[in-house]
DNA sequence: ATCAGTATTGTAAACGTTTACGTAAAGTGC
DNA sequence: GCACTTTACGTAAACGTTTACAATACTGAT
């Protein structure tokens, strides 16, 4: 059997009260003596603090829950670190739960397990809730906040980049780098996706530009998107094209590699994210690059209760992708 | 406050016994028409099973614990995605604990953490525990298994790809298709690597090869070590390369096309793990692709004492980097 | 020696479940 | 109707902690 402070009181011949108060640090109620030898005792026994108990009279678990949408993007790792990094400073844990791929049910399932033990806040990684979900998660009084998703409502806690802001960014890049003719790849129908059909719109239209409406394109932020999606746009002879994801990215430069389009001399093509898949083409992928990791670090804080900015800045990381103006 | 069994019980006029019972399904305990008078109330109460409660008094949390390296490497996610798969099946939740990247403090850290709640088993991710980490989980009375790493003692659990035969397939292949000069780069000196050096050179002798010394360099499984290896590989006059990994298959690659040498005409990759990394290069990369979610998996059916093979077998992938013979 | 004040310790209840045990009611076969 | 089994439910203990409250032991000043 695992020892208990039962145990150890017996064997130092206290109480069990004084072998919690010194095993959990309540200062000045305990005397160094008794300390040094429950403290001995307990290594003795291989004591080891049972957290469920804790947990349960505390009414609280130092812990959050992260859920996690199946799909293994390449970053959802970095925003993971950040958000292990804040917690682990914190003295929370993390206990991350997978939801299928958009899958309802499963999102539901996860939600539900995570109610059922009192974590200090939840974390919804790339995760859209429909209406139910959104009522569980409100009818706990836990925190929550959506991770790389941002609705628009205020009420709702989230953290993520400013898409509006990041697609503005890469047109106004590609406009300072002498281009007019942009074109905007494998953007979703959701939030996230409209958001930077405007920042883009906003800026081709701040620069004086018109953007074509058959200049975006739908697309689910894969490689594969990336390679069709480029066989429709070689008939508009836009000369920049903005991509959704990296993916997307270098399934464009691909079909462009093997339909002997120059990149970037007859094309230039920026991503979105900055992972390093970026690095790793010829020629390497200019980006507009999200910082996923202090995503993850807000995001702790956020739930927390600590007062962040709910967009974390994205910069522009200059590789081999975009043909420089001169 | 959230709702208790001993509201529902009140609520419904009943005790809290049966409740319980009919809450946790036992079956033939109860009547129908309780049971539904119970499920009512705690429908209309918004009662969620406290799991804390339950895992308290069960002295047992239907738990795996994941302990894993921060190293975000992009097959991790495939590994987690089959032991989310694998444990949903049998009833347990996943949580995941990061270690810090070969941080000794962390990991011992996350191993004292995982301790305190009696999880049902301990699932080990590229960690390479120290003397004191294996003590640790020797004296928990839980099971324990490494993933992706194997010691060589059939104590202890693990389950991972057989390095030596992953090698010598790898190896095999290439002299298959004509090659005898043929080198190993990026190996790392721990298990994996030794077990990898042995395939090699065992695949090369029977096939009546010798492997010279300097065939073989070390790295770190990384792009940059890649890169850097293609240069040291030049003189040896190499015809193919085996790459530790596919990050150093994309490093050999892209160093290769810059120094003009035509892949895979003039020189030959493969790489090892067969991520989707292979797909988006240019040519894509054949690698010897290993089965990480059936890793996961499996991983998950041996700490849960199912039988299961302690090696998931690899398989060959044609793509392009290989010159086939004839 | 006594007292107040403080430092240290012990007692027992509480957290929300599960479950062994007991019992009353209902059903069975004769 | 009887003894017997089965069904349905209640009582209370247990899981391993924390903590309010009470009790005791010390300290130094008088």
């Amino acid at each position: 059997m695992k020892p208990t402070i039962k145990d150890i009181a017996a064997q130092a011949g206290v109480s069990i009260a004084t072998v919690s108060r010194v095993l959990s640090n309540k200062r000045g109620t305990y005397s160094e003596k008794t300390k040094e030898k429950i403290l001995k005792v307990a290594k003795e026994l291989g004591y080891h603090k049972n957290t469920t108990a804790v947990d349960l009279v505390k009414k609280k678990a130092d812990e959050i829950a992260v859920i996690i949408n199946a799909t293994p993007t390449n970053f959802s790792n970095m925003i993971l670190s950040g958000i292990q990094q804040r917690a682990t400073e914190l003295g929370q844990r993390v206990i991350i739960l997978y939801a299928g791929d958009r899958n309802t049910d499963m999102q539901h399932q996860a939600i539900t397990t995570v109610m059922a033990r009192s974590v200090s806040g939840i974390l919804l990684l790339a995760v859209e809730p429909d209406a139910t979900d959104l009522e569980l998660l409100k009818e706990t009084r836990t925190p929550f906040c959506f991770v790389s998703l941002y609705f628009g409502d205020d009420q709702i806690l989230s953290i993520s980049s400013d898409n509006k802001a990041l697609a503005y960014q890469a047109t106004e890049y590609l406009i300072n780098n002498g281009h007019t003719k942009i074109g905007l790849a494998g953007i979703d129908d959701y939030h996230t996706g409209s958001q930077r059909v405007l920042g883009y719109q906003t800026a081709m239209r701040d620069h004086g530009l018109v953007a074509k409406n058959d200049w975006v394109k739908r697309g689910d932020y894969s490689y594969e998107a990336g390679r069709q999606l480029l066989q429709a746009f070689l008939p508009l002879e836009v000369t920049a094209i903005i991509a959704a994801s990296d993916m997307v990215a270098v399934g464009l430069l691909n079909a462009a590699q093997q339909s002997q389009i120059a990149v970037p001399d007859k094309l230039s093509i920026i991503g979105i994210d900055g992972t390093f898949i970026c690095e790793v083409t010829t020629p390497p992928i200019t980006s507009v690059t999200q910082n996923f990791y202090e995503i993850g670090v807000r995001s702790v804080d956020k739930v927390m209760g600590k007062a962040t900015e709910t967009f974390v800045p994205t910069r522009i990381v200059v590789r081999g992708s975009v043909k420089l103006n001169r």
